[in-house]
DNA sequence: GTGAAAGCGCTAACAT
DNA sequence: ATGTTAGCGCTTTCAC
């Protein structure tokens, strides 16, 4: 518990009997000192348990090696994924994740996203509550990379979750549903906008009404009035914008005895833990949601180690990219698909 | 994207015409300094969007104001509560939280505490798959909190998840059973050990047959075994180690077409998201994780902070304690309780 | 009340 | 190949 004082680099250099500078190039770029020096510098830094002082590279290098993941709210099962991608990724290479919750405040994020500055070299900002602008202005201070969402000059990871919906839609056309209600999320979210945009033209050229409710807080306690909604529209199926709204969907339909998928279809959106536990089991949009995480830690770590190329070749000749450099600011999507389970069926 | 250049203390100085010295107690301890200096200099900080850096504070302090919370699966819903609890308390205090995810191995958390000592001021140690010996070797060397765990010398926080485990048996007797099972968890787990200490005298105490089943990973996959188990130990009830091979166990016993609680009740252990989405919704035991998390990190901090009292009054006359000091070797533990719902009744 | 200077642990010139 | 020195940004003596 008293937690005795680290040995430094110095401690090691003594006890080998050479500099300071001899010991950290023995220890950090072997090659460039005697090999005998090197390994006895070793071999003493091993036998004192030394370990280089992470604030001390950080002040010189200005580089941390740690890097953020920035989140409304760690327990929301969908990011899950998140935390395990980024987090595998950035290990990986090295780095320590942090991890920031920001309370689904816009307030705290940007206050968050201030102290982190200088804290961490990079930040992955998921399903942010900011507006494009408070975005676009961390920016210029912190390396940031987004999920779900579209900053001109940020690099981003989308997850097409409105494809997803369409997949949705037309796999209940399959079933002989015409009458279609989509229960929406937060009005704020960016996700929910897309995929009611992608919704209604689907619907036109599949000839079916959709019938849009809510918005609905993205949580099961909302999914009562969502049923409630959805079984005074008159529709036969309903889309909910997550799994969370949809299992609300199911108790609320449950309690009013309207069977499931018998008088109505429930589709989700995420496949979080629990859609294939639930009775009926849910259909679901299923995202890649760690893979994302491992894409947004990549281009993150791209654009913090190759840092190079900023004024070199300024004045080449073959100035022509064979390859054509992929923008940064051209944000990388990931496909999602419709998971099939027993909350769908035939048109009532 | 560019990512500007930061102010330093000294561009603040200069910009309000004073020494980085008197910038600095202006910004840090305000008092030492004319008001008008320190207003200026406060205010010259501000519109510069300066910002100090950890890494030249930790540098020079030797304390980074980051916890860490060391976890062998950030994936598992169980440890959800634990890594909320302890954010939020850590961020109430100003530090930041690092999440470091074990990947369930000794050796990668071994590895993982070494690397941390000196990037945080402590850590928060859950479920750790580490000895008694290896965590006391740790804690040598970085301030220690453990969660579920009694390691002499070393605070630490316990969910009484034995006792509840003792209330599932009352439960089940009093629906009638007298053959029940309980189906363990890892045979490394400590917790595991605990509950199976708790269950066998009470069950004796009960009059009730108790069949330990297992060891089972605590994973849904396993409940299979488990379930099926259970049925050929002819016994009306199950206890299972947790909820994820609870869920197994019913999933399995549908299959089998075994009516819960109709042939056979199923009990689970954490109330993990979707123990009351499930179908029956799972009878289980509530731990207090979040609070568990609170109080971990709030004991880390008392370490923390409290750091002074080592060596004074070390000849003082008044030497009566009249307030006992808890011994910080003393673990705190928390209480659990049953949550009944529909997947335990009468004994078939 | 304020400034000058030392130094936290380390690495990167520069010198030998 | 190795030693010497400067300095990253900050806080903290120590003078004034």
């Amino acid at each position: 518990m008293a937690v005795r004082r680290q040995p430094t680099l110095r401690d090691v250099a003594a006890a080998a009997g050479v500099a300071v500078s001899t010991a950290s190039r023995a220890l950090t770029k072997p090659g460039r000192v005697n090999a005998d020096t090197a390994d006895r510098v070793v071999a003493v830094a091993k036998e004192l348990g030394y370990i280089p002082s992470a604030s001390a590279r950080a002040l010189l290098s200005g580089r941390t090696a740690t890097v953020a993941l920035v989140l409304p709210d760690v327990t929301n099962p969908f990011f899950f994924g998140l935390v395990r991608g980024t987090g595998a990724r950035l290990r990986e290479s090295g780095y320590v994740q942090v991890l920031a919750d920001t309370e689904e405040s816009a307030e705290v994020e940007l206050d968050t996203l201030r102290k982190l500055r200088g804290q961490v070299d990079g930040a992955v900002l998921a399903a942010s509550r900011l507006s494009d602008e408070q975005i676009a202005g961390a920016a210029q201070d912190l390396a940031l990379v987004v999920v779900n969402r579209t900053i001109p000059g940020t690099p981003g990871v989308l997850l097409d979750t409105a494809g997803g919906m369409v997949q949705a839609l037309e796999h209940l056309v399959g079933l002989g549903h015409t009458r279609i209600a989509y229960a929406a999320g937060p009005a704020t979210s960016w996700s929910d906008r897309r995929r009611r945009e992608a919704l209604e033209p689907a619907a036109a050229r599949l000839g079916v009404d959709l019938v849009v409710l809510g918005p609905y807080a993205p949580v099961r306690a909302s999914g009562a009035q969502a049923a409630d909604a959805a079984v005074e529209s008159g529709v036969t199926a309903v889309i909910a914008f997550n799994d969370l709204l949809a299992f609300g969907v199911l108790e609320r339909l449950d309690v009013r005895g309207v069977p499931v998928p018998g008088r109505m279809s429930v589709i989700g959106c995420d496949d979080i833990f629990g859609a294939d536990l639930v009775r009926p089991a849910l259909t679901t949009v299923e995202s890649p949601v760690e893979r994302a995480g491992r894409m947004a830690a990549d281009l993150l770590l791209a654009r913090l180690e190759g840092g190079r190329s900023d004024d070199e070749d300024a004045g080449g000749l073959d100035d022509e990219p064979v390859v054509p450099v992929r923008d940064a600011a051209d944000p990388v999507m990931l496909p999602t698909h419709l998971i099939v389970r027993s909350s769908t069926g035939a048109a009532g």
